[in-house]
DNA sequence: AGCACGCCGACT
DNA sequence: GTCGGCGTGCTC
């Protein structure tokens, strides 16, 4: 047997640079050389290195002895931070999270830090720039010809303007001033940052006033809170009112919202009520801008942060407060990549942070009910709607052999017409995007299938095109059935793009607006077309996009179709996220001052998940479901890991699973671990790939961590790891 | 994951 | 005779 010498004092190994790359899939740090008579304070700092045969961009993660032979290491080329972009707090939890996850530290890494901080580029600037008239353009100011450069140096003759600003002051303002600034007419100023006046809001309320107490009394240590608020109920003013308290106490404070959920309406009421810059970060920004934020956030100079998933991987130095809003919400859970969930990943910072968290929600997962229960979690609840709205009627439709028009009933139908009589406006939920979900024979039963998944195509654009959505295929309808050649093709089901068609023929007389994923590509599409419908009588056609996000204070009627599926699905959180998107959809209803309607149209009105939500609401529901969830032991009463693989072929998907659950078995002692699979993934292929996964799980978090640490290693250098493309995700959320 | 090196078919 | 197919193997 070798053996190495251990390093003695005769025989110092000289300390080296122990660097995490990102982009590979390699769960070590690689050891440089350090960078000769640079000793500074160096984890947390970028360097360049030399890699394989190019160079690449990695963190120093730590200073110490090589792992074997120091002999032969290339050297570091270059330190790119004179102080370490990463520390402190985020630098712990960021290592917590690797270990959590089980991904390589570098791929965390590279995963926490904005693109072009990734790439190597400095820390940007994050001054607030304003311009002014330079000498020369004073003088030259009585000779410009009239037009936009003009306008635009008289107004700056009164005094120095900041960018955001010029940004409300003038349309496309940057080309002007590239025209004065060019004849060195202009000069650039840094600016101190904007501040208003906060303005009041609404006194809370009794219940409101309790929250608030409860946050405002243990603000300067660790606690997680449960805001359990119907929706109407004014969340928002109790995290207002704990963030002005933040900032009055000079701290930073973050708040997390879902992937629609951050509008300008709600970033206008942030920057009103609070008085100071808010920044926001989500996927609309470009690379620049993400990085000026994450770098005022860095500096202190961000005090309030508004921001999507990615946005709990800011520094926060003057950390005081952390608010995730809608916490059940599934964009939080990131689905590839490093598969964190954001909402707990908040939770652990805010833990290390030693400050309070708040998770709010109508519909709270299971899990933080749980934590609820448990008193790891304090439970507020705002139980009353705050003005004078009050909570929706709602009324099931049983359409059991009743005549349908692209699925709706004639119940339905009038419903719309009376509201929109009655000036109203009307939303018609559906779950299904698209023209039909499929397109079938009616002459032989065939039915258009995606060549590479195992699902149905899409009919879209009234029939003329076929999508896959599941791997985004998409082709021309057939003219003829290609099985037996007749030409009985029929789009068969209802989307919304079908919905639309049929509501905007029955009533042509007012504006029909669909927004889904083929409408809506971003935040601003959105708006467009919400301000399209205007304030008058319209209809409103969507998916789940529509349950949450932009106010639609003129809606007074909400009809949901075609949840049926969804109240049959094999995953055990489907009936979860059914309840929660019911009762999120119908929150949309009635939220001024006329009394709202809600309307589910189904084949099951007996259905027990729809009888106790309409009996007991939501919280009955839950206390249900957390019931049946304990009894099978399924999360939150136990805690899940799944190994997914896929490969063209299933036998070979399969032979690695297998080979995983026999490490797993072979390396956790006793019977802590159960192994569910492998088995086919629910759907099976996708994009000509054949996917199975296996499922751990245990009651006790730290012997399912145990195990998967213990087995890992073996699992990465198994032969048959080679042959599949396979993934570990941690806490699932998808069962596929 | 990239990107090398490494051995077998249809082309100037 | 070469350009290039993607099969294995490494990256301090």
């Amino acid at each position: 047997m070798p053996v190495t010498p251990p390093p003695t004092p005769s025989n110092p190994t000289r300390a080296v640079w122990k660097v995490a790359i990102g982009g590979l899939p390699l769960p070590r740090l690689f050891d440089y050389r350090p960078i000769e008579g640079d000793d500074g304070a160096v984890p947390g700092c970028r360097v360049r290195v030399p890699f394989g045969s190019r160079e690449r961009i990695g963190v120093i993660a730590a200073v110490g002895p090589a792992d074997d032979d120091g002999a032969d290491l290339k050297p570091a080329l270059e330190r790119l931070d004179a102080t370490p972009l990463l520390a402190g707090e985020l630098w712990d939890s960021l290592r917590w999270l690797a270990h959590y996850t089980h991904e390589p530290f570098g791929e965390v890494v590279a995963t926490a830090l904005p693109t072009l901080l990734r790439h190597g580029e400095p820390l940007p600037h994050t001054d607030r720039l304003g311009w002014r008239l330079s000498a020369a353009g004073v003088d030259a100011l009585p000779r410009l010809r009239p037009g936009r450069p003009r306008r635009l140096a008289e107004r700056l003759a009164q005094g120095e303007v900041a960018e955001d600003e010029l940004d409300s002051l003038f349309d496309d303002w940057r080309a002007a001033l590239r025209s004065l600034d060019g004849r060195g007419l202009v000069e650039q100023v840094v600016m101190t940052p904007a501040t208003a006046p906060a303005q009041p809001g609404p006194e809370p309320n009794d219940e409101q006033r309790a929250a608030i107490d409860a946050l405002l009394a243990s603000r300067d240590a660790f606690g997680a809170f449960l805001l359990d608020g119907i929706t109407g109920s004014g969340k928002t003013e109790v995290y207002l009112h704990a963030i002005a308290d933040c900032l009055a106490r000079g701290k930073q404070a973050l708040v997390l919202v879902p992937e629609i959920g951050l509008t300008p309406q709600t970033l206008a009421r942030f920057r009103a009520r609070l008085g100071v810059p808010v920044y926001a970060l989500h996927s609309g920004l470009s690379d620049g801008e993400r990085a000026r934020t994450w770098a005022a956030c860095l500096r202190g100079q961000a005090r309030v942060v508004v921001g999507t998933r990615s946005a709990v991987f800011l520094p926060l130095p003057d950390a005081g407060l952390i608010v995730v809003d809608e916490e059940h919400d599934g964009s939080y859970k990131q689905l590839d990549g490093i598969r964190y969930h954001a909402r707990d990943f908040a939770i652990y910072r805010a833990s290390q942070l030693n400050v309070p968290i708040v998770l709010g929600s109508a519909t709270p997962s299971m899990e933080s009910l749980r934590n609820a229960r448990t008193q790891r979690y304090t439970h507020l609840h705002l139980r009353k709607r705050a003005g004078v709205a009050k909570p929706p009627a709602v009324r099931v439709i049983d359409i059991r052999k009743r005549a349908l028009d692209a699925g709706l009933s004639n119940e339905l139908i009038d419903a719309l017409s009376r509201t929109l009589e009655a000036g109203g406006q009307a939303l018609v939920f559906k779950n299904r995007r698209g023209y039909a979900p499929v397109l079938l024979c009616h002459d032989c039963g065939w039915s258009a299938e995606c060549p590479r998944c195992d699902a149905s195509m899409t009919v879209h654009a009234k029939g003329r095109r076929l999508q896959c959505h599941h791997c985004g295929a998409s082709k021309r309808s057939p003219d003829a059935c290609p099985d037996c050649g007749g030409l009985a093709l029929q789009p068969q089901g209802a989307g919304t793009e079908k919905l639309e068609e049929t509501l905007a023929a029955r009533f042509p007389q007012v504006p029909v607006v669909r927004i889904d994923k083929g409408t809506t590509r971003n935040r601003d599409a959105l708006v467009g077309h919400i301000e399209a419908l205007g304030q008058g009588p319209g209809l409103l056609v969507g998916t789940q996009m529509l349950a949450k996000g932009h106010d639609l204070p003129g809606l007074t009627l909400v009809a949901v179709v075609g949840i049926d599926e969804g109240l049959f699905s094999a995953d055990f959180r489907a009936p979860e996220k059914l309840a929660q998107l019911l009762v999120q959809v119908s929150g949309r209803a009635g939220r001024a001052d006329r009394p709202g309607e809600v309307l589910l149209q189904t084949h099951h009105p007996e259905h027990p998940l729809l009888h106790t939500l309409l009996t007991g609401g939501y919280a009955q529901f839950a206390d249900e479901e957390l019931a049946l969830r304990e009894e099978v032991q399924f999360p939150p009463f136990a805690h899940m890991a799944m190994f997914r693989a896929e490969a063209r072929d299933m036998d070979v998907a399969n032979a690695f699973l297998v080979q995983v659950r026999a490490h797993l078995e072979a390396t956790s002692p006793g019977a802590v671990l159960t192994t569910h699979g492998p088995l086919p993934a629910p759907m099976p292929r996708r994009a000509g790939y054949q996917r199975a996964q296996l499922v751990v799980s245990s009651n006790a978090r730290p012997a399912l961590h145990a195990a998967l640490d213990a087995a890992l290693p073996s699992i990465r250098e198994l032969p048959e790891a080679r042959r599949v493309r396979w993934s570990l995700d941690v806490d699932p959320v998808d069962l596929y």
